[in-house]
DNA sequence: CTTGATAATACCTTAAAGGTATAAATCAGG
DNA sequence: CCTGATTTATACCTTTAAGGTATTATCAAG
């Protein structure tokens, strides 16, 4: 049995005549006549009655005209979706995040996949960096988003933005009423750092800062995350140095203030990683619209810049 | 696209690769190939990824064989079904019957049909002998059962069996003790007939024997079928001459006896009627087990004679 | 660098789908 | 009852495309 032979069975019964269903089908009478005999003989069942004005469905016939016409549908809609999936419109996309990295950036580059592509499913998993690697050579995770990436061979990323470094400080503190605060000033105070975990991480590049700065940094916590770090300065512990985006969280008594006097690549940057040859089209649409965000961002930013 | 390509496609999938999955379906490696660029050329979407070892389904591709064994599935299904319906094995099958013919015959041969062919869906529909004839010929119904038919040129019947006539009196009267009546005792009496409708009907045939037997018949009701005549012998109407099958019906007070003195053709047939050109499955299926039915109740009928 | 395995390409053979011409069957109208 | 129109079926040829063989290209492992 053949798709091609479905059709021209329905053909066929929908007219009600075989040359008419020829017509329709662009073949001529002949061919037609004897696809229907060769499904007839596979099936060893007579699907017509051949009248004198055409030919007539049997109750056989009948009944394999509704299972053709379910078949054809299931094939289109089998086509229309295998496409659909190719062109990464539908599908299935494992995304990693971590900690203070969900504060504003992916939920916003998340909400824009969902709009333009309504027919994937995410699933968000939270890991770590080294988890994040493991998952990613596994094909358990698509995509994950991290900070402060060290080069893999079989790892590409994508660079989003890069963050200045913030302070928080206790409303209640001297210099929470400066509009800048330089690191020289941050000296033995005490500090919370985060995060806990795989190396290179946050901790590294502030501690790499502080040094070259020849400033002392007293560290009195390290914690799991920025989440955690602000909540101490909140509760009086000390600083503490954020990436700027993780400002948008608001604590009681907690003010973020800009870091001054640091070199131009004191910066955290949030990148989003892929193994380097999955070519599937979910993960390049996915990427499609994170270089849109990427892109959007810099022209915001350099307009506001050229307003001031 | 083509069912072929579908079931390479399967198979090249479920061997993760070509070589294999070729040997597996009889043919050599180059035309498998061919067939699965074909298929991806046709659907524009990349199915597998091709590595060192053989292949691995795309994401796309992996949605495609979900829907590629559905669409097998439902092929075989409908293949199966409908060379199930072209032996009578499944569909729907109308059937009329009459007033008095669902006394026992009928309901027999509906149970032994029902048993044998347990996906047929009978439908059932009381019709008179015109109303049949006319629903046969609209297609509306495929069988029908009656009594007394006038051949017609487009509608086949057979003869299920012959109905002998009995008397049904009420048990008070002189002539309810005897094991016999003869048709002459009958002279003058008041008599109850049935049905009205279409001729030629039973009436015809009591009225011909009458006739011929030069005795008078005193007709005091004529009633719609046999079910209202035997109550009327019970109101004490008179007496009924019913066929011998409808003597299963018992009311209170109503006895039934056997009339003698009759020639041979005095006899009321059961048949079932069905379109001279009608050759579905369906159709022959159920005449197969009337057949049978009837084969059943002569060697009975034979053989209790014989003992006697 | 070679070897072994895999898929892809080139080219040929063969099976089967489609076309043309025509026959056989059936019905309507004279 | 015949004739013409209409329909499906048959016979035979052409063309398309599926399958086969030989070979090449690619890549991982030794």
């Amino acid at each position: 049995m053949d798709i091609r032979q479905i059709r021209y069975f329905v053909a066929v019964a929908e007219e009600r005549n075989i040359g008419r269903a020829a017509k329709r089908l662009f073949i001529s009478q002949p061919p037609l006549s004897r696809q229907i005999q060769q499904l007839e003989d596979e099936l060893q069942v007579k699907l017509f009655e051949r009248t004198a004005k055409g030919v007539e469905l049997t109750s056989a016939g009948q009944l394999f005209l509704n299972e053709s016409r379910n078949i054809l549908s299931l094939i289109e809609q089998a086509q229309e979706r295998t496409q659909r999936a190719g062109k990464g419109q539908l599908g299935r996309l494992d995304v990693a995040i971590f900690g203070s990295g969900i504060l504003n950036t992916i939920p916003d580059i998340l909400k824009r996949f969902k709009t333009a592509y309504p027919g994937v499913n995410i699933v968000l998993h939270q890991m770590s960096k080294a988890e994040q690697i493991e998952a990613l050579r596994q094909k358990r995770i698509s995509v994950g988003f991290n900070r402060l990436l060290a080069p893999l061979p079989d790892i590409d990323s994508t660079m989003i933005l890069q963050d200045k470094l913030m302070v928080a400080v206790r409303d209640d503190h001297p210099l929470a009423t400066k509009p800048l605060i330089n690191l020289k000033e941050l000296d033995n105070e005490p500090i919370v750092v985060f995060p806990k975990g795989a190396r290179p991480n946050f901790v590294d590049l502030v501690s790499r800062v502080f040094q070259e700065a020849g400033v002392t940094m007293d560290i009195t916590q390290t914690v799991i995350d920025a989440v955690t770090g602000i909540a101490l300065v909140s509760g009086g512990f000390g600083f503490c140095l954020i990436p700027s985006s993780a400002s948008v969280l608001q604590l009681p008594g907690v003010k973020y203030i800009p870091l001054g006097g640091l070199p131009d690549n004191a910066t955290v940057d949030l990148s989003c990683i892929y193994l380097k040859d999955d070519h599937s089209p979910l993960l390049s649409a996915f990427l499609a619209v994170v270089h849109e965000y990427k892109s959007q961002l810099n022209h915001h930013t350099s307009f506001s810049a050229a307003r001031e």
